[in-house]
RNA sequence: GCCGGAAUAGCUCAGCUGGCAGAGCACCUGAUUUGUAAUCAGGCGGUCGUCGGUUCAAAUCCGUCUUCCGGCACCA
């Protein structure tokens, strides 16, 4: 069909123009520059938006050919490899329907429902079939539907959940599937022009994924992979997984025995002594930098009454995630209801124990005499104290445990509402603000057993936790000393701020808008005042105040939120706090919650694995290990190690009878800063041989020398 | 919490369709006295995560619980 046209003008990247008689495919400008280009092209980019190479220009235009080594064509490439990755999957599994299938920065995923799900073990299968498909070379053609040719469509190949996307489409907008073969997905693209593109592919891993990312919602299986142009680019991600890997805070937590964890504590950490020095260390530089920077530190209780929780208003919105210890006292039980607990555990016995323990212990406790006794010899079985852990005899009394009537306590999740009491214990004058309270106490949060995670999610921590209690027009000074206290802690290891987040008024907020538009503008004036990169995540603040969120860049190239400054308006009112100001009149402050490494624990799997376990001499649990060559040398050695725990280094022996290669493999896998060999040269000159974990070996030098320079690496601060 | 996977010596892991539980490293002992990433030999070490079931017989098959891993949902 021929549609009489007026000629088109397209300009390239390069400025140039190519004129046209009338409309033309994107893929025909390519082909119009040359052929190596139409057949490299990927996509293209027609006026900034990014569309398929069939996609019609009628008009004058900018376009842009992707090719693979422009940046958007990545995207493009892995959007159009779920394609590919679910058209092996519905060949190999007739029942599969399909739901959503994005790329993503590290590859791509779809969220696919099949009977039974799809495991690793399936992935050879279907990547071979991907292959396939690659090798048939399908042409990938963009259909645009009408919402009724849409449903029908998606009707016949029974994709329930396609239907649904279908309706989420809001009207008006275009509706459109991609083909290939016999495959054809609701999508609205683009995509690469076929099949025969993808080189570099591979499926990583399954998970669970809600459908709609609702939890009340039956789940899929989310199908995860990645793609490249090239096998070596395929190859240089896998080797970085591996590299990331091999530095999992987890698997050097191990190795380097700095923390274990045990069944018996689920989501807690067992910190071990060389673990232990470096959380002190992080920790006691925390504190010296707030005592520098005007805070003061305080310690406060663990367990509360729930009354401190209920004004702070934790009770009402936290309580699912916080660890409640009812009050409880112990009373004394009548014969009658010592009968009747034995009643019941004799029944509930049958249920807990296998017929061979129940038999062997119901025949013990028929033996006995007292009613005592009986409860007493019942609960020498583990598995029935346990369920009857209220019941107890001491000395041929029973007593039984129980909750007393208002004493509920709660384990503190947060700092805040003590630090409210603290600021309401006297009267306060503007004289004392701002006022800022810094506790390192601990906290516990009962995080669902699905979330725990090593040292980065866990039920007890540590955070550096402060509030500070200001008036309104205090608020943008205080945030600006906050942002260089936090670009000062964050330069000793050598970290990025990658951006920092502005999240603004929720719409459940509390408080009055007024009140908001001035705190954000506050926020954000400091922000602009110290040069941050950042962006506004519009709606996502704490229903109390609107915040700032830091990322911090590793040397991996990983982004990890660390820093938090959040405004609050309501703990102030909540605890109805005051201060006399300039007029004499008593007015509200406002609150300040900061961290700055967060949680201790979190903070500690960033930098094992930011360095790799190679800590900074400053921070590492052994900074210096002497090996002798032969125990001809170990009065040398042991004068060494003496001078060097004397000037505060945290220094340890070898004196094993393993050959120097021996010690010296130890030594660089534990990580140790320097290690010091010392033989007959050294004992003879007062030297010591110095091999450096960053720098290597160092040859020997002036024990003196040596000591000079670990004096001056062997204490940082911020 | 939900979906899926896993749990075997201190660590990393092998152990096939049920039939006597293994290796390397670590640890201990002995020999070696050593010069910059693994000296040799011997030895110790296990209720196969838990509880229950099937079976003549269970690390192995089934169920329960616990914990961990990958995600999801959650994340004051």
């Amino acid at each position: 069909m021929s549609v009489s046209a007026s000629p088109i003008t397209i300009t390239l990247p390069d400025g140039s123009t190519k004129g046209f008689d009338g409309p033309v495919t994107a893929g025909d400008v390519a082909a119009s520059i040359g052929a190596g280009l139409a057949k490299a092209a990927i996509a293209a980019k027609v006026n900034g938006r990014v569309v398929d190479l069939t996609h019609r220009i009628d008009s004058d235009a900018e376009v842009a050919i992707i090719t693979a080594k422009s940046p958007e064509s990545l995207e493009v490439l892995r959007h159009s490899c779920t394609h590919l990755m679910a058209q092996a999957i519905k060949r190999l599994r007739k029942d599969a329907m399909l739901e959503d299938g994005p790329p993503t920065d590290e590859g791509f995923w779809y969220d696919i429902r099949t009977v039974p799900p799809l495991t690793p073990e399936d992935f050879p299968a279907i990547e071979k079939e991907m292959e396939a498909i690659a090798k048939e070379n399908l042409a990938i053609e963009r259909r645009v539907l009408s919402r009724g040719e849409a449903k029908q469509l998606f009707t016949e190949r029974k994709e329930k959940y396609k239907l649904d996307l279908i309706d989420r489409i809001p009207e008006g907008d275009t509706i459109s599937a991609y083909a290939q073969g016999e495959f054809i997905d609701l999508c609205r693209g683009p995509h690469v022009p076929s099949t025969g593109i993808f080189k570099a592919f591979k499926l990583t891993a399954v998970a669970g994924a809600y459908w709609k990312g609702d939890a009340n919602n039956e789940q899929l299986t989310r199908v995860k992979g990645t793609a490249f142009h090239s096998r070596k680019e395929l190859d240089e991600y896998l080797a970085r997984i591996e590299e990331a890997k091999k530095r999992d805070h987890r698997k050097l937590g191990r190795e380097l025995e700095l923390f274990m964890h045990h069944d018996w504590a689920p989501g807690e950490t067992i910190w071990l002594p060389k673990g232990h020095i470096m959380y002190n260390i992080l920790g006691t530089m925390m504190s010296d930098l707030c005592r520098e920077e005007g805070y003061v530190e305080v310690f406060t209780p663990m367990l509360f009454k729930a009354d401190l929780f209920k004004t702070s208003g934790h009770w009402s919105h936290y309580r699912d995630n916080m660890f409640v210890v009812p009050g409880q006292e112990t009373k004394q039980l009548t014969e009658g209801e010592v009968q009747s607990r034995i009643a019941l555990i004799e029944r509930e016995a049958g249920n807990l124990l296998s017929k061979n323990e129940y038999d062997a212990l119901k025949e013990k406790v028929t033996a006995k005499a007292t009613n005592a006794e009986k409860l007493a010899q019942w609960t020498t079985n583990d598995r029935i104290s346990t369920k009857f852990w209220n019941v107890f005899e001491r000395g041929g009394v029973v007593y039984e445990l129980h909750e007393s009537g208002n004493e509920v306590f709660a384990l503190k999740a947060m700092n805040c509402p003590c630090h409210m009491l603290i600021f309401r214990d006297q009267k306060r004058s503007y004289r004392e603000l701002p006022l800022r309270i810094h506790d390192q106490g601990v906290l516990h949060r009962n995080e669902a057993s699905g979330t725990l995670s090593g040292l980065t999610r866990v039920r007890q921590f540590c955070q550096d936790d402060a509030h500070i209690f200001l008036s309104n027009e205090m608020i943008e000074g205080e945030i600006t000393k906050l942002i260089s206290m936090i670009s000062r802690v964050y330069k000793l290891f050598g970290m990025e701020f990658a951006k920092v987040f502005l999240s603004t008024r929720p719409a459940d907020f509390l408080g009055a808008k007024e009140t908001w538009d001035v705190a954000e503008a506050s926020l954000e004036n400091a922000i602009k005042a110290n040069k941050l990169e950042y962006q506004v995540n519009a709606g996502d603040g704490a229903f109390y105040g609107p915040k700032i969120d830091f990322i911090v860049r590793d040397c991996l190239g990983r982004e990890w939120q660390t820093a938090t400054v959040q405004l609050d308006y309501q703990l102030p009112a909540r605890f109805q706090l005051n201060f006399i100001n300039r007029d004499n009149h008593p007015e509200m402050p406002v609150v300040v919650h900061r961290a700055i490494f967060g949680s201790f624990e979190r903070f500690m799997a960033i930098l094992i694995e930011h360095y790799g376990g190679n800590f900074p001499t400053w921070l590492a649990p052994v900074q210096v290990r002497i090996l002798t060559i032969s125990e001809k040398f170990e009065d040398y050695a042991n004068d060494l190690f003496r001078e060097l725990s004397e000037n505060g280094v945290r220094v340890e022996k070898d004196f094993s009878a393993e050959k120097i290669g021996a010690k010296i493999r130890e030594g660089r896998n534990a990580r140790i800063p320097y290690l010091l060999t010392v033989g007959e040269k050294e004992t003879a000159t007062a030297s010591v041989s110095v091999r450096s974990q960053t720098e290597g070996e160092l040859g020997s030098q002036q024990f003196l020398e040596f000591l000079a320079r670990i004096n001056g690496e062997k204490t940082a601060r911020f």
